[in-house]
DNA sequence: CGGCCAATTGATTAAACTCAATCTGCGTGG
DNA sequence: CCACGCAGATTGAGTTTAATCAATTGGCCG
């Protein structure tokens, strides 16, 4: 079998995980089955559900299998904020292993499927497998890069910025997992979550969206999608780039392969 | 040498990241000297020095030494927003072996000492030094959690409550690296510097630092000083838990240690 | 048909920004 | 030693943005 061949069926696989680590790193087909193999503690949680606590013990690592997750915080006078949103085939509590209280909380924004590792199993595939322990470093650095880019909107742009930076960030990473078609976004967030991702009231947050609506840059259908009708516009308006976010190019040798 | 002597050597090295990862981790005098024995290459830069670059090429691991650091992002129009403040003993672009391009610019802040590591180093020590390893995940996973600190600050709190806020983070880790002096802290940022970390324009932050002194909450010594007054009350204003950063307990087990 | 949660709209208030001057401390060249 | 220049800090005035308060509407489910 053929790099492209083997790379065609790890992005087949019906893990999220899996599919997402082979955008990253060329899996081996017995690289791909370990980390499917891991996976085998399925935990299904509806809308609201609590998975970890701000404070308290984090003894398992979580791998999303479907559904949308926030990690978020809340100020001691109660309000939240939505720290960042976790999609299909992203890692919630990596750090587990080494400590083991969590420092946010995290929460179902959808029906959610999800696997609940034993961090110490990380560590040994990691060790046992230099390029998912590279893949797996490439993942906590994108989420940085992905809070980097939080601060940035929540400090410097505007409300109508915020919305509009937001919506093409999670279009550009929907895209790369297959789940934008012809521009629709299946969003299972409210109006409210949204205003708490972005810092804002959920009353301005309604209205923002309006304006964007009426200048022709998204459509709204239904209750829990959006279309994006002028994804360069959208950019524009938002100031987002939209090669943040690279695939790791497949000729560029990877290092730490220890 | 018992473990407390050892503690103690370890606190007193003249390096700060090895005091600072001995505060997490108890190291061994081999591991102490491998970590200072990485940090032979220094470099000395003036404020305003870049010395990583959003977007440019990351080929070195930089360990602060002397001094302070910000990792900044632009707007497309060039609005600046300080994503975090590096202090002695933290490190920047430790993930450089993983992806080599920069996905935030970092500055000098003041006049700075750093070394400058060759990434692949890193992986190698953390190879052979599994409490290396755990203590550079930890440093890691604190990056992280004070990421998130100041995500909610951005967006939930008011200009007021955000300045106490970053004052008692700062006090909180200034304190952990013994540089907090009967509540006097050394901040080589400027108004301007401060008002880019905390999304603010610097006039409005000139105000709400005056409505602080007049609060008697702190009081500011010169251009680059300024006395906590009272903690309990910052806190309090800011809604920031003292207790946040906990040091590792050492009676707790390391975990990951292979 | 209620009941409930989310979305929407209006009116008002409050927070923070921008623009425009000063002011101040400090270093430097004359 | 002093005038000058400059960056940073400070203050005032007016404007903009976004929050809050208060209803009302829309959709969906039992």
């Amino acid at each position: 079998m053929d790099q492209s061949t083997l790379r065609l069926s790890v992005m087949q696989s019906n893990s999220a995980l899996v599919r997402k680590l082979g955008t990253m790193t060329l899996l081996s087909k017995e690289e791909a089955a370990v980390l499917e193999s891991l996976q085998s503690n399925i935990v299904r949680l509806k809308r609201g559900d609590v998975f970890i606590s701000d404070g308290g013990s984090l003894s398992a690592t979580f791998v999303l299998r479907a559904g949308w997750a926030a990690r978020s915080l809340k100020t001691k006078s109660g309000r939240r904020q939505i720290i960042s949103v976790a999609l299909p085939g992203d890692i919630l509590g990596l750090h587990a292993s080494f400590r083991r209280t969590a420092t946010y909380t995290a929460e179902a924004l959808s029906e959610l499927e999800l696997s609940a590792v034993d961090p110490i199993q990380f560590l040994d595939v990691s060790r046992r497998f230099p390029l998912i322990a590279a893949g797996l470093s490439w993942f906590t650095a994108r989420e940085f890069t992905i809070l980097g880019d939080q601060t940035l909107r929540l400090g410097r742009l505007s409300a109508h910025q915020r919305i509009a930076h937001f919506l093409a960030e999670i279009y550009s990473r929907l895209e790369k997992i297959e789940e934008v078609e012809d521009g629709l976004l299946t969003i299972p967030m409210t109006q409210t979550d949204l205003a708490d991702t972005l810092g804002l009231s959920h009353i301005h947050t309604n209205r923002e969206l309006r304006k964007l609506r009426e200048n022709g840059l998204i459509e709204v259908q239904g209750r829990r999608a959006v279309r994006i009708l002028d994804i360069e516009r959208l950019c524009d308006v938002g100031m987002f780039d939209r090669d943040r976010y690279p695939e790791i190019a497949l000729s560029e040798p990877l290092t730490g392969s220890g």
